[in-house]
DNA sequence: TTAATCACG
DNA sequence: ACGTACGTGATTAAC
């Protein structure tokens, strides 16, 4: 027996649409793009697969004009438009099916109800078949008959209507819900039926006379008021029936082999989430694996090892911090045999003369001292940067069988083994087709001279840690909580009352409803209480005074003096991970802790750094002076620019000095402050508002700035130009190292997408390059340092920052060596300029 | 899990 | 007419 699910697919957009909106915030992914109908939509079809498991399946959509309206001008009149949200959302339902591997139709001009009548006309006239069709419009209920169900979608639930079950609630033939239609009408259509009958009064005379025609029959046999209403409306009734009455006769022309279910497709789908940012939906994509006969060896000894010369090593831990957790152990692949190994045995193994591949090197290196080729995970980042660190993603691109991160929780051991070796042979199969995709992007030298031996580097400033002194922490948590204390009291008094100050609806409650502040602008959750809001309101009222100082120390208690706390290790370090596989324009990123956002703009904050000590004897900290707007003068040739900077002058001052027409003796420090927003406003690539915003100007005066900096310095307004048409044109931009970031966003539709696309094509190439010139200069440093034995270590990285942890006697060496490697990195039009403080601790480094 | 907030370059 | 600066991570509240 052949089962045929049919679903009405605009009923199904339509309802989740409407389910969502009503609140007046549709959802939307980061682009702005609407997706509450799709998300409803996906779920439901999902729904629909797994509890009827159909083998042949298909969904019926409305399109273009339809053939009731064309001969019933009233049919569906009077019905609001349907939202812009929701069309906009129509066409990628379609998308979404096709990846899904479900036939959908849609035939001007026709309704999905007509369509998905045509087809169940073809399976009931099929002894071998049966169809079940899922929908909330109960005019499908027509379709009812021994050959057809229906799933008749509630609210939460549904009911299951088969022709008995549909007749005993009714008491009459599913047929009739087109005379019952005909006589009630249908207000949503527009249908007019008999004024005054309603669905009581309709079902009972079908009851007693089967059908309109029926009924007009023994007419006679109705009485009084019932009897004038039907006379009255009766070729309404005929009318209203015949637009009730589902066509099954759609020129469809299709066969049960096109509606076979066949399954997702999961690079496709895999695409159409990400777009729309559907991440649980990703995680749930049910792929069919490749059937394989996937074959494993738990090795014991390592007498049993043979390897090729070609060998993948995948390591797996029991988290996905590496530094805190252990290693489960490792799968290793070569030729056609896959083994499953612990630290012991591949400490015995002889790699060389092999060529060894492997994904997330770092993560390898934690556990084992090897030296290996090649690292997958970079490559895979460098020719689709969307896919960050999770091999998932390409696992997925290439349909084959591995858990996902997620799903590898609570896992069986054996299942989390055999996950690690088929990942090692995933290394093996697919490496060098990844290495070709480098090659065709001419990303290979960005690779091998950059990114894979900045592995080492990084690896080395993970294990060596950074010492936190839990003293300086602990006492100066003693200290902020004792004042935090003196002024939640003083907030509530002033409040009149006790509540929650971390919770910004509370307080938004509390400052402008209680106190009856002026409101600033809200936002999706109420009102707005960030700092520039409370800043406005600081002179009408003494509490904000308190809430700032409030804010300012809760910040410092939770973030860095808890929290870094929870990152100390035994050993009294802590050990960052520096994810160099997250950003999209080339950045590390430091997690567990986050090491690059340390307080320091505040002197309050500042004194967490005084807990940062060496392990040797004294920090070194050298950073990169302006490397951004070196590159950009670099970049853009602006001659102008490299003058100034060739000629070491305070590039702040000199762009004051111009855009005020004075001497640069006569800047005053608001017109260098002034110049300093404007100079970084254009390498962000900035609007008059915002910089307005910025420096509290009107947006015209603000953008009288711009112009005026951009005429002082065409080339770099012509730089900026030149950069958002090759971006528009090609897609994407790229660093001077040929680091590419894609852009979809420039493609978007939406005008303010665009824009936002513009500015990221401006900004990536100078964020892009420096993060590369610090990574180049960071692999110098570091084998600079081995070539002169120093003991001094590299401990972190802030973007344009360098910090070591050394040695008294070795200190003079390691800053001249250091400055002159990160100075001389690289020959630009400029030259690059770093300065070196020195301190017992992380504060006084500076 | 998401939104708001705030820390950094 | 509309919204408004690039790139990150951690904590908290609230669902």
């Amino acid at each position: 027996m052949k089962k045929i699910v049919l679903v009405d697919g605009n009923n199904l957009l339509f309802r989740s649409y409407f389910a969502t909106a009503y609140t007046g915030n549709v959802m939307k992914n980061s682009k702005g793009f609407p997706t509450n109908a799709l998300y409803g939509f996906i779920n439901m079809i999902n729904k629909i697969v797994e509890e009827e498991k159909p083998e042949y399946m298909a969904v019926a959509f409305d399109i273009g004009k339809n053939f009731r309206k064309t001969k019933y001008d009233f049919y569906k009149e009077g019905r609001n438009k349907t939202p812009q949200e929701l069309i906009d959302q129509m066409p990628v339902a379609r998308d979404v099916l096709k990846a899904m591997g479900i036939k959908y139709f849609e035939l001007e001009p026709y309704e999905a109800d007509d369509i998905i009548g045509t087809i169940s006309k073809m399976t009931e006239e099929d002894p071998d078949a049966y169809t079940l069709i899922v929908s909330s419009d109960k005019d499908l209920l027509q379709l009812v008959s021994d050959e057809t169900e229906m799933k008749l979608l509630k609210q939460k639930d549904y009911i299951r209507y088969i022709r008995s079950s549909f007749k005993e609630e009714y008491g009459i033939e599913p047929i009739r819900i087109i005379d019952l239609k005909g006589l009630s009408g249908d207000p949503s259509d527009n249908i007019p039926g008999v004024q005054g009958v309603g669905d009581k009064t309709a079902l009972k005379l079908l009851q007693d006379y089967e059908s309109v025609e029926g009924i007009y029959e023994h007419i006679d046999e109705i009485k009084g008021k019932l009897q004038e209403k039907l006379l009255a409306d009766k070729d309404n009734a005929f009318m209203s029936k015949e637009i009730a009455t589902i066509y099954r006769e759609v020129p469809l022309n299709t066969n049960y082999d096109e509606m076979k279910y066949v399954g997702p497709n999961a690079s496709e789908l895999e695409k159409i989430y990400n777009e729309l940012e559907f991440y649980s939906l990703l995680k749930k994509i049910d792929v069919k694996p490749k059937e394989d006969n996937f074959k494993y060896e738990v090795v014991s000894s390592v007498d049993d090892i043979k390897l090729e010369d070609k060998v993948s090593i995948y390591v797996g831990y029991e988290t996905e911090n590496y530094y805190r957790s252990k290693a489960i152990g490792y799968g290793i692949s070569s030729g056609d045999n896959n083994y499953f190994v612990s630290n012991e045995i591949i400490n015995k193994i002889d790699f060389t003369n092999k060529k060894v591949y492997t994904y997330d090197y770092k993560k390898l290196l934690a556990d084992l001292d090897i030296s290996v080729d090649g690292d997958l995970m970079l490559i895979d980042y460098l020719v689709n940067p969307l896919h960050k660190e999770d091999f998932g993603y390409m696992i997925l691109e290439n349909n084959e069988k591995v858990l996902l991160l997620n799903e590898l929780k609570k896992q069986e051991e054996s299942v989390l083994q055999e996950n690690i070796v088929r990942k090692s042979r995933f290394i093996l199969d697919y490496y060098d087709k990844y290495f070709e995709k480098l090659k065709d992007e001419e990303m290979v030298s960005l690779y091998e001279t950059i990114e894979f031996p900045l592995v080492r580097v990084l690896s080395d400033m993970e294990k060596t840690g950074v010492y936190v002194d839990t003293k300086v922490i602990d006492d100066m948590k003693e200290d902020i909580e004792a004042r935090m204390d003196l002024i939640t009291k003083k907030i509530y008094e002033l409040a009149g009352k006790e509540f929650n100050i971390n919770s910004p609806k509370q307080l938004g409650d509390v400052l402008f409803v209680d106190l009856g502040l002026p409101a600033p602008k809200s936002n999706k959750t109420g009102f707005k209480t960030d700092v520039k809001v409370l800043q406005k309101l600081y002179d009408y009222h003494p509490i904000i005074e308190h809430i700032l100082d409030y804010r300012n120390l809760a910040k410092i208690a939770s973030t860095y003096l808890d929290g870094l706390k929870d990152y100390i290790h035994e050993d009294g370090l802590v050990h960052t991970i520096y994810k160099q596989t997250l950003t999209r324009t080339g950045r590390l990123s430091s997690v567990e802790p986050n090491l690059q956002n340390i307080p320091v703009r505040n002197e309050e904050g500042r004194k967490v750094r005084k807990a940062f000590i060496p392990q040797n004897d004294i920090f070194l900290s050298i950073d990169y002076s302006q490397i951004e707007l070196r590159i950009l003068a670099h970049l853009s040739g602006d001659e102008e620019l490299i003058k100034a900077f060739n000629n070491d002058q305070d590039i702040h001052t000199k762009v004051a000095a111009d855009i005020f027409d004075i001497s640069e003796d006569q800047v005053t420090k608001n017109q260098r402050r002034t110049a300093k927003a404007v100079i970084f406003g254009i390498v962000y690539g900035i609007s008059g508002y915002g910089l307005g915003e910025n420096l509290e100007l009107k947006p015209s005066e603000a953008k009288k700035y711009i112009d005026k900096y951009l005429s002082l310095y065409p080339k770099v307004d012509e730089y900026m130009k030149h950069n958002i048409s090759f971006a528009y044109e090609n897609g994407y931009v790229k660093t001077m190292f040929n680091r590419k970031r894609i852009i979809d966003e420039l493609k978007n539709t939406n005008f303010m997408i665009r824009q936002s696309g513009e500015r990221m094509a401006l900004n990536t190439p100078i964020q892009g390059t420096a993060a590369d010139i610090m990574k180049m200069a960071m692999i110098k440093v570091y084998d600079e340092m081995k070539k002169h034995n120093f003991k001094s270590k590299i401990v972190m990285q802030v973007h344009d920052e360098l910090i070591f942890d050394c040695f008294n006697d070795e200190l003079d060496e390691v800053i001249k060596v250091a400055k002159e490697a990160m100075e001389n990195i690289y020959k630009i039009s400029v030259p690059f300029k770093v300065s070196a403080d020195t301190g017992k601790n992380w504060y006084d480094a500076k």
